[in-house]
Parts: structure tokens; sequence; C-alpha cells
DNA sequence: AGATATTCATTGCATTTGCAACGATTGTCA
DNA sequence: TGACAATCGTTGCAAATGCAATGAATATCT
């Protein structure tokens, strides 16, 4: 057949290697968490970010994780109706709904934590030398991501008079 | 508030930022695709496949991109009725569906090219120093997911006669 | 050869996704 | 102050997705 371009191979192309590695990775894990927690990737994701930042609302998660906003708003709204999370109307900005851990959530994370932490061990050996240049192109790619030209982002979220619990 | 782990940062878990990295990508070249050629990932995939291997099967497809075959069907048929690939039944094996491009399916992919090697080269230039070792790393994750047990170079739909998998 | 199992591509169907629109609330500025 | 704009979270809806089931064709085995 005439009609070819063998001096291009998909399977050399940067962003489909990386979509296909990075599809991988995630259905393993899912798999792992949908078979023993029934909790999706989207759950996942809101979990974790509440679980290390304490309260926080929507948009806070849409911002850091880049997820879309309904996307959040329909996981949040599961894990409500899961026990797993609390939804509260913050009263400094009533635009605002605060994502909490309920103690249930809490008592989840805890049997989740250590699995998300094995598979991140497990990757890791995989990697085996090549981890640290791994995430050095990692870093590149995430950080050209995060338009830090745009400073309505952080100021946005930031801008907010301080919510929630002073911790660091 | 008690409820928290801030011993786990999702930021640092490597399943989510390949994740996070693969998205940005893929989203920057589908729009580029999108807007300008009215073509989707799963479409620009079975066409780059198609342009490197001449005529492949659906199940060719599905098997070297890890796309589900249902996608790759669906994709195939969208790419037909836009007149960019040709369906025809192998009358080797009945049962396999040859695709391939036509003529203005070769035409598109002409055009389509110089964009992805464009944009391949931007990725290598965010990545700069680290590129070897960001592949490096990627060559061992993907290596993990592919099936050890297929020789490439002859996935083309002629092939039928060594047909033997008992199981994997 | 005949019976049974496999493989391939497609399609139905339920779920998920992305996007736009909406109501509610707060910010801006004349 | 009051009209107008911007932001937040939710929801409607069309399109995409994953999975199972189907029908057609081939392989396998006795």
């Amino acid at each position: 057949m005439p009609h070819r371009f063998p001096e291009f191979d998909l399977q050399r192309f940067l962003a489909y290697r990386l979509a296909r590695a990075a599809q991988h990775l995630s259905e393993e894990l899912a798999r792992r968490y949908r078979d023993r927690f029934g909790i999706s990737i989207p759950e996942w994701r809101v979990l974790a970010h509440l679980a290390y930042s304490g309260d926080v609302s929507v948009r806070d998660i849409e911002i850091r994780t880049g997820m879309e906003k309904s996307q959040v708003s329909r996981a949040a709204a599961r894990l409500e109706a899961a026990g797993h999370v609390a939804k509260q109307v913050n009263e400094c900005d009533r635009r605002l709904v605060s994502l909490s851990l309920t103690p249930g959530g809490c008592d989840l994370m805890a049997e989740l934590l250590p699995v998300a932490l094995a598979y991140q061990a497990e990757i890791e050996q995989r990697l085996g030398g090549a981890l640290a240049g791994f995430e050095a192109g990692l870093d590149r790619l995430i950080g050209a991501a995060e338009d830090p030209a745009d400073d309505r982002g952080d100021n946005r979220v930031e801008r907010r008079e301080e919510r929630h619990d002073p911790a660091a």
C-alpha cells in the first residue's frame, strides 16, 4: 500500500508514551482502590487532598488538581453520601463550600494511605536508577503546566481572609 | 481540625503527577488537532498507526495502543465517514477488517505530521537536559505494561499463520 | 467431518465526562 | 447606595467511555 509515513513512529511520540504510562499506572491503582474500597480516582484525589490540607473548598481542589469543578463537585457528593466527607457552607464567604473528612472518612484514609504508599514504593522500584531522572522530567513538564504568569490563581485562593485552621 | 494526614502529599505521588503531566500534554496536542482539523485523540492515534504501519486491523491497533477495541472501532467509523480511512474485509481471514488511509487521509496526515513533530520538539525543549532520564523512566514503566510475548514488525493483517497463545 | 471453543468487530447500555448555563453570593465602581 | 460584573458550586445535556453481549468467521479437537 502506498499511503504510508514510516518515518513517524507513534511509539516514540512523547505525548503518546506519557499517556500510555499514566493510563497504566492509574488503572493499576484504581483497581486496587475500587476492588477493596469502592473508591474511584476522582474520589481518591478529593480524599487525598482533603487529608493533606484539612478543610478546603471545591475550588481549591479544582485549582490544585486540575480536575473539572463538576468532577470535584460530583466526587464530593458521592463521598458525602457514603459518609466519608462533610460539606458545610463557609460563613465568611457563603459561596464557598468547606469540605472536610468525617471520622469515618478519616478511618478510610488510614486504610487507603498504606495502599498508596506501597504502590508508590512499587513504582519507585520499577524505575530503579531511572527514578531521579524521571522525576526531574516530570517536574519540568508539570512546572510548565502550572501557568506561573497568571497571578490571579494563587492570589485568589489565598486572598480570602484566612479561613479554617491556621495549622501549617 | 484533627482529621488530617499531612505526611502524605498527593503532589509527590508518582501516579498522580504522571497523570497530571499526561493530561496536560494530551490536552495541549488535542486542542491543536481539534481546532485546526477536527480530529480527536483516538482518531489521531488510529491515523498515526495506520500511517506508520500501512494496513492494520482493529485488533492490531487495540494491542499496540492499549485502546479499547470499541474505541478503535468507533474512531475508525468516524474516520471512514469523514473519508480519511477505508475499511475492507480481509480475504485471508474474513473476521478481520483491514483499515487503510485513503488518498484524502494521506493528505490529512501530511498536514498533521508537521504539527506533531513540532510539538514533539517543543516538549523535548521543555525537558532539556532531563530528556534522556525521562525517557529512560518511561521505558521502564511502559515496558512493565506491555505484553512481552509479541514480536514487532509483523503486526500487519497479513499475519494469520502462527497464532498460538495458550494463556497470558 | 462435526461439535465446541476462540477470535474479531460491532453495538447496546449504563456510567462518566466536559462544557455551558444557572442561581446564589460577593466584589467593583460610578 | 445601586447597578453591574465576577466568583462559587451545582446541574442539564450531549458526547465519550468501559463493559458485556452479539453475530460472523475461524481454530481446535475427537
